[in-house]
DNA sequence: TCGAATAGGGATAAATTTATCCCTATACCG
DNA sequence: CGGTATAGGGATAAATTTATCCCTATTCGA
């Protein structure tokens, strides 16, 4: 495993509260649980874009922050449930609050977003004297 | 700049808010300019831990992602000043909420972050062979 | 005149997170 | 028998984020 070089900040609540959801997954992961999704192999379908990899560490990560219980059945095929403890329960008002203010804010946040990754994207590499050169070519 | 290789997922509400929130420092600069400080050396000053040119970075992505608004007065020496916009506030109740459930929760969160950052650490690297070989030289 | 404060940013390094690849095991279905 | 589903994890690569280092500029105060 990882072993951390610095230090998280853990001076107020929302820096706590970062540190146990913060992980690309991890938010849509207990949301997911929370609507019954409990099997690892149920939540992948849920998240396709998560590896399985990736899913069973997060869901590692949960479970030592006692968001999440996992309950292995010893069954053939393996059988493994994930549940929200009353602590993660606790948490799912939150998770609810800020899909709700996306949903209503969809159009905005998608709009800016994409304004936002082009910005990145449209830094010309290839100087403009490229354009220039086939111009010339064009015009001969 | 950097450009992203993989596109972001952004299916639903959460995954959108994901987006405009993920960063290390974001919640918590967008707090501290709620509370009135919006020069850039005053959230320097209420967030220690973070370097200048990653609060520059960051305050970019918010600006970018209209969260923000930033003012230039043409002065010397220089003097810039962020606000919230009517977007960025909007939000604030979420971020309110979130701080809220982690001072409420501190004890116990502070409590599973030591817990899971701990075992991380102790793994040991040295195989149990090493102690063998300490009691046997003792024991001769 | 030197140092501090103000704001900014390029280049690069380091840290961290996430993804890829590949392997283990068993039962069921056709 | 061969393929599929189930769950898991080590080793390693790639992507991404964050940090470090070092510059620019100006005014004020000691």
């Amino acid at each position: 495993m990882y072993e951390k070089k610095n230090l998280p900040t853990l001076n107020c609540g929302l820096d706590l509260v970062g540190e146990v959801l913060y992980g690309k997954w991890k938010i849509r992961i207990l949301w997911f649980i929370h609507q019954g999704n409990l099997r690892p192999s149920e939540l992948q379908r849920k998240i396709p874009d998560v590896t399985r990899r990736v899913l069973n560490v997060q869901l590692k990560e949960l479970e030592d922050h006692e968001m999440v219980t996992k309950k292995i059945y010893p069954v053939v095929p393996p059988k493994v449930e994930y549940r929200l403890t009353d602590f993660g329960k606790s948490i799912i008002p939150l998770i609810q609050a800020i899909g709700s203010w996306g949903d209503e804010n969809q159009e905005r946040l998608r709009q800016v977003i994409l304004k936002h990754a082009a910005s990145l994207s449209d830094k010309p590499k290839t100087p403009f004297i490229e354009d220039a050169t086939v111009i010339i070519a064009r015009s001969s």
